[in-house]
DNA sequence: TATCATGGTAAGGGTAATGATAAGCC
DNA sequence: AGGCTTATCATTACCCTTACCATGAT
């Protein structure tokens, strides 16, 4: 038991456990409290947070007056794997900030989630073995881990900066220090005294990590930016005049010491720039298969002291041996093959599947293995990264992440493509794939009115089937009745035995075209009937405030149809598999499409660039992996806040056979142009339209 | 004196972004 | 041929970990 108090005032936070108190960009005070220990042993089952336990009482009965802050409290449970829970208390009558002082905060901020695991009974003696703890060492290393502590590694992610700098925000307050700089840089050790583990609160990291992270964010002469041929030349006889003594050049030319000692590690005066000469790469070669006791052939990725080679190839800096060796010459050496557009959508599809919680989680060693295109797993790292700036919003995007914040994780990964394959591959927000008490199994939440291109099987169960799409290119049909969905019930349970839902963005020029010379594609759901009963927490009453929106549960099947399925067999296995499509079309757009009462412009069509008939992609529906959702949205994709007309979906009644037995019949004409991007003819559109 | 806590440096493996250039397309 | 776009190769500023050291307190 520990008590948190605010002592400037007359409120005390009791609790039968030891607590965070933290405090967001909007004023709340949030109060994180690790569930008792006692509890928690392999308790799945023990669903009940803890908050009832959190209790508010008055340090001083009589003193309470109309200046007695009022504090509710709301405990929010984490989440199932978190043990632990999060209070957000609002104060009533204004608790200045200032009034939190770092002793009080020393007594409350006890411990974090479950990671904190040795609770003290008083309460600020330890925080966390890794976050309180300057350790370097192996050793170090070794007894933490020994002790079944893990920490984060590896780039900082935004909340962790975030945490960072609230902390060193309150710390600041606390001591009515204005600049952060003049603790980091002026005062003594001794004066800064628990500077670095005050900050450190609530980072998962060691505290080394912490202190090198903040040195570098206040170091105003970190970040200056490119190097000037006059700091370059200067540079140089600093070095000469001060050896390896980095402060004091980095000091004499206002840059940092590691930007001055990075920088010296590219410069060699034997140094070539530009392209390699075959001498130069038959010696880097040679000398790293020498130095790595490896034989020509093999792949070698690590372990390989690039200061060494440098020195022995004797032109090159330790970087560029580096780079040349990972980015093309093993690759080369080792018989690598071509990169290509399938090779790109497999490491999406591998990606998605390895479903980790943070990208810093891959494991490219892994993911690149037995891959003969990917020149190393450091080039396919960043080849990830290239494919990921493609969308202009990269960096809004978080990586998909499974037990934390439901809602706000599978929702919001969007990896666009601006390639000819893949347009888009996303999983919309507006969607809500949220994760259900099942593993694997997501509620797909859709705006009420919207029909969803699906095929009903037995109610209330709704099958996701897929036609086979020969290319990437395809689009393929599946459209759903309006009626269907509503009349089933509100909540409709979609099943999914593909591997992942892709929700895929295309403009609408790109669909018209696609459109005008394609062939459709029968519907078929053969796999009906190989689907499981949805589990009863996927009924109604999964979100007993939103029963009026149709609820499409997609259950992804993953399977382990990886590289080999896919690089080198027939690309008509390649996409047979469930996409959610979005199109991108404009305001504008969306009124004309009321007006002008032509949903058809956005049917679903399949548009086969490369099987030659369609008895061949039928048969292909066997492997049905993914479909495509088409599903209109002015912003490229739905947004929480679109309202989509049922009007604007292309109901599946409009895909009946008649219109199928029409493309079918014309099929085997426009099934020969193969590869043909853009067409002008539109027949296909207003024969869709007719239809309607 | 030995040990620990704390703060620090240097080396070097690595990443992310940009620049330069080649290749492809119209 | 020339301009434009895209892909690939090369470069570099910055990031992070590891190993090790210094110093003062206990």
């Amino acid at each position: 038991m520990s008590t948190v108090e605010e002592d400037s005032d007359t409120v005390t936070v009791e609790t039968v456990n030891s607590v965070t108190l933290t405090q967001d960009t909007d004023g709340n005070l949030i109060l994180h409290c690790p569930q008792n220990e006692a509890d928690e042993i392999d308790s799945e089952d023990s669903t009940e947070p803890p908050h009832k336990r959190l209790c508010l009482s008055s340090e001083d009965d009589q003193s309470i007056d109309d200046s007695t802050p009022c504090i509710s409290v709301v405990a929010l449970p984490l989440s199932e794997n978190d043990q632990s829970f999060e209070v957000t208390m609002t104060a009533t009558t204004e608790v200045a900030d200032d009034e939190i002082t770092e002793g009080t905060v020393t007594q409350i901020q006890i411990l974090q989630n479950e990671q904190l695991d040795e609770i003290s009974p008083l309460g600020n003696e330890e925080v966390s073995a890794v976050s309180q703890a300057w350790f370097t060492t192996k050793e170090d290393k070794d007894s933490l881990t020994n002790k079944g502590h893990k920490w984060k590694q590896g780039m900082w992610s935004k909340e962790e900066i975030d945490i960072l700098m609230n902390n060193i925000e309150r710390y600041l307050k606390a001591r009515g220090i204005k600049d952060a700089t003049e603790i980091i840089f002026e005062m003594s050790k001794d004066e800064r005294k628990d500077f670095y583990r005050t900050i450190a609160w609530g980072l998962n990291r060691p505290l080394f990590a912490v202190y090198r992270r903040v040195l570098r964010m206040y170091d105003d002469r970190n970040h200056v930016g490119k190097y000037t041929p006059e700091e370059i030349e200067k540079l140089k006889e600093l070095r000469i005049k001060h050896g390896n003594d980095w402060a004091t050049i980095g000091a004499a030319l206002g840059r940092s010491a590691s930007s001055v000692k990075d920088r010296c590690r590219l410069m060699k005066d034997t140094c070539n720039t530009g392209k390699w000469t075959e001498d130069e790469e038959k010696r880097l070669a040679e000398v790293v298969h020498e130095l790595t006791s490896t034989e020509p052939g093999d792949i070698v990725t690590q372990g390989v002291s690039w200061a060494a080679v440098a020195e022995r190839v004797g032109t090159r800096s330790e970087k560029q041996c580096r780079s040349k060796w990972l980015n093309y010459l093993n690759w080369k050496q080792s018989g690598g093959t071509e990169w290509t557009k399938e090779d790109e959508i497999n490491l999406i599809l591998r990606i998605a599947e390895l479903d980790v919680a943070d990208e810093n989680d891959i494991n490219w060693d892994l993911l690149a293995e037995g891959w003969s295109s990917v020149r190393s797993p450091q080039w396919l790292r960043s080849k990830w990264w290239t494919i990921k700036r493609q969308i202009a919003n990269h960096k809004d995007v978080s990586f998909p992440a499974s037990s934390e914040s439901p809602a706000a994780t599978v929702d919001s990964e969007t990896i666009t493509l601006n390639s000819g394959t893949l347009q888009a591959f996303e999983i919309l927000p507006s969607f809500h794939l949220q994760p259900t008490g099942t593993p694997g199994t997501y509620l797909l939440q859709t705006s009420s009115s919207q029909g969803l291109p699906l095929t009903l099987t037995a109610s209330p169960t709704v099958t996701l089937t897929a036609a086979a799409p020969a290319s990437p290119e395809q689009i393929i049909v599946h459209a759903l009745s309006p009626e269907h969905l509503l009349n089933t019930s509100d909540n409709v349970t979609v099943q999914c035995h593909t591997p992942r839902v892709i929700i895929q963005t295309v403009a609408t020029e790109d669909i018209t075209s696609s459109i005008s010379q394609a062939e459709l594609t029968v519907d078929s759901d053969i796999h009906s009937s190989d689907f499981p009963e949805p589990p009863d927490a996927l009924e109604a009453d999964t979100f007993p405030d939103e029963i009026h929106q149709p609820k499409i549960t997609v259950e992804p099947s993953f399977n382990d149809g990886h590289v080999s399925k896919f690089s080198d067999q027939n690309s008509t296995e390649l996409m047979n598999n469930v996409m959610v499509r979005t199109e991108e079309i404009s305001d504008s757009d969306l009124k004309q499409e009321e007006e002008s009462s032509s949903p058809l412009a956005r049917a679903y069509v399949t548009e086969d660039l490369e099987s030659p008939t369609i008895e061949e992609q039928v048969d292909q529906t066997t492997i049905d992996d993914e479909t495509i959702l088409i599903v209109p949205s002015p912003h490229g994709f739905i947004q929480a806040s679109d309202v989509i007309d049922t009007e604007s979906v292309l109901p599946l009644t409009t895909l009946t056979d008649p219109i199928l037995q029409h493309h079918r019949e014309e099929s085997n004409i426009i099934g020969s142009s193969l590869g043909s991007p853009v067409s002008e003819d539109s027949k296909d559109v207003e024969d869709l339209v007719n239809c309607h």
